[in-house]
DNA sequence: CTGTCAACTGGCAACGTTCCCGATAACGAT
DNA sequence: ATCGTTATCGGGAACGTTGCCAGTTGACAG
């Protein structure tokens, strides 16, 4: 654990440390056979600049913080993998940490990556989180942020997100041209930016259509689907209806899938009685039984613009703010759980 | 960005720096009226103390990294669930890089943690990875390192592991009891410990029921399934044999799913042609056609169980290396794809 | 009235690095 | 010989914190 330093190096070469640091630096103003001689000795003895060190002087870290709901998630680990492939290649590290949808971690989260002084911050807002206030000061005080996925409206910044109204209104149709008349609507807690721009597409999809929008088919699941019994229960309410739908399309990864469990286990078959077309980015949807129809983001392409975006914002700090909000275009990929035909 | 410090405290309260630090640390000496003069004053300035200026003191960070080799896996995704939960209340924070299954990724990550300083390691080794001379050199060095999932045979140390053996034993003696009699394999690079506990499992089986064993029927994947050609060409060539298998026992997230999708594109049936038992942790087994039948690993436990170890390691140095190796039972869930009647 | 001992508190160094400011020498120019 | 310039280097402060060593009181025993 005792790491070279730059003051090591000094004592063993009769130097200065401001010497051996401006060599290591190449600084125009050291001899150059000084430079050599430091810049071997160095090499030779694996020298490694202390990070921390740095941070403490600079309070820079090179790295920025990432901020999601979780990990276990397909779209969010792609997200990631976006993320780290361009940080990577621009000389940040990503730190990652989880809300597990919960305000109190982002919060506690949030705070812990600017005490370690982390460069900016790529936040997908927890789905319990309604006071942005955190973040807010954070900007103010000047620290970067850029949202993507789930953001918040009241926050200017650059923002990167799926064109969910698009997605929405695609899904929705394609099931309407399927011959469905009763379309459901299972999505995530109304206060998600995410939320409402699919309620939004869907809405308009069905206006389009003539047919007539029922706020009884729609559902607002809290979390997200993780809590069994919340899906059950949402779904529950759709089949006990008078009219009960005749196709679902729900909003999320865990949604969709938790929504797929429920009807098999009620025995109630896709598509025939219920057709699904799932907002999701699970790989195995071809395995699925039946194949799933699903609206996929392009998870990558959101982390990697994200990041670029930050760190453009880091690196050039925006004298007048000129934000940008990036919407991607999502896919709808077709197979059976739609019942086309 | 000007976060509040000690100095800051120290002047507005005409105090020096050390009365300061001391008196937010409650130390004996200092008198209890500035003890709480202080302390009111830091909390209502919101002082939080600078983790950096720590680290660089005491050189510890209060966190631990996390190298597995990625994030998009239920396996890994859960381990590091597991991992946080634990770290999170013992007051440390974690740190996640995935190696992509690279030896340099691997070497580069673990690298950056120790600089920065984080006071002790999780690995699961990349399945490139066979030059260990990076975690041995580091835990002579006095750096804890505990290892899971995938393990080193040479490294002494704590490890946390799934009873592979026993796991692969269960599936294949599932296999054996449905009826079927030509069971292939197919698994990760040989130079996992994983793989090679898992074929030993399977060939005990075998064995054990008077079945041979045929090492035509055991394909390794370099790439653990990631890529998909290198998928195909192993099961074309298994079915290519002159008694082709009639069933397959595949050995992880990845291989488990791909396997699968070439078996559904080449119009296989599953279970009635070949029968499929995989090592996995997919959330979605129950929906996939055929629902799948699992040996599933404790990997939120094992998580949990190897970052204790590791803690422990952290705040109770070893004096007389006594390390243990834990071996968590796996459970095997029958569905459909093996076919049992 | 002096010495001793608590009870507090301050000063300073250290962690590793960079940067500002000087210092020194050589050297040509005046 | 004096001066300015250039090239090369060292000293010290600073980032925020802790810990060691001193120092300053005041009280109290002798």
């Amino acid at each position: 654990m005792e790491a070279i330093t730059i003051k090591d190096i000094a004592k063993a070469l009769n130097l200065s440390t401001s010497t051996v640091s401006r060599a290591l630096r190449n600084s125009y103003e050291i001899n150059p056979e000084t430079k050599k001689l430091v810049m071997e000795y160095a090499e030779r003895m694996n020298y490694r600049p202390n990070p921390i060190a740095l941070s403490l002087k600079d309070s820079k870290s090179k790295s920025i913080g990432v901020i999601i709901p979780e990990i276990a998630n397909h779209f969010f680990s792609q997200l990631i993998n976006g993320i780290e492939s361009i940080a990577y290649n621009l000389g940040y590290h990503v730190v990652i940490f989880q809300s597990h949808d919960s305000y109190e971690r982002e919060v506690a989260n949030t705070n812990y990556l600017v005490s370690r002084k982390v460069d900016g911050l790529l936040v997908s807002l927890a789905s319990l989180t309604t006071d942005l206030f955190h973040f807010q000061d954070l900007m103010e005080r000047g620290l970067p942020i850029v949202f993507l996925d789930r953001v918040p409206k009241e926050i200017e910044t650059h923002k990167v997100v799926a064109d969910n109204f698009a997605g929405a209104y695609e899904a929705t149709k394609h099931l309407i041209h399927s011959g469905r008349k009763r379309i459901a609507h299972l999505t995530s807690p109304i206060y998600l930016s995410n939320t409402t721009e699919r309620l939004a597409g869907y809405k308009q999809a069905l206006e389009d259509h003539q047919l007539p929008f029922d706020e009884s088919y729609v559902k607002y699941c809290h979390y997200g689907g993780k809590i069994v019994s919340e899906n059950e229960a949402a779904i529950q309410e759709m089949l006990s209806l008078p009219e009960p739908p005749d196709a679902i399309f729900t909003a999320s990864d865990k949604l969709t899938t938790g929504c797929m469990a429920v009807l098999q286990q009620k025995k109630i078959r896709i598509p025939d009685e219920i057709a699904i077309v799932g907002f999701t980015n699970i790989g195995v949807a071809d395995l699925l039984n039946p194949p799933l129809t699903a609206v996929v983001q392009p998870a990558m392409d959101m982390g990697q613009q994200a990041v670029e975006l930050l760190i453009r914002l880091i690196e050039h700090p925006q004298k007048n703010a000129e934000f940008e909000i990036r919407s991607l275009k999502t896919s709808l990929i077709i197979r059976q759980s739609s019942g086309h035909s």
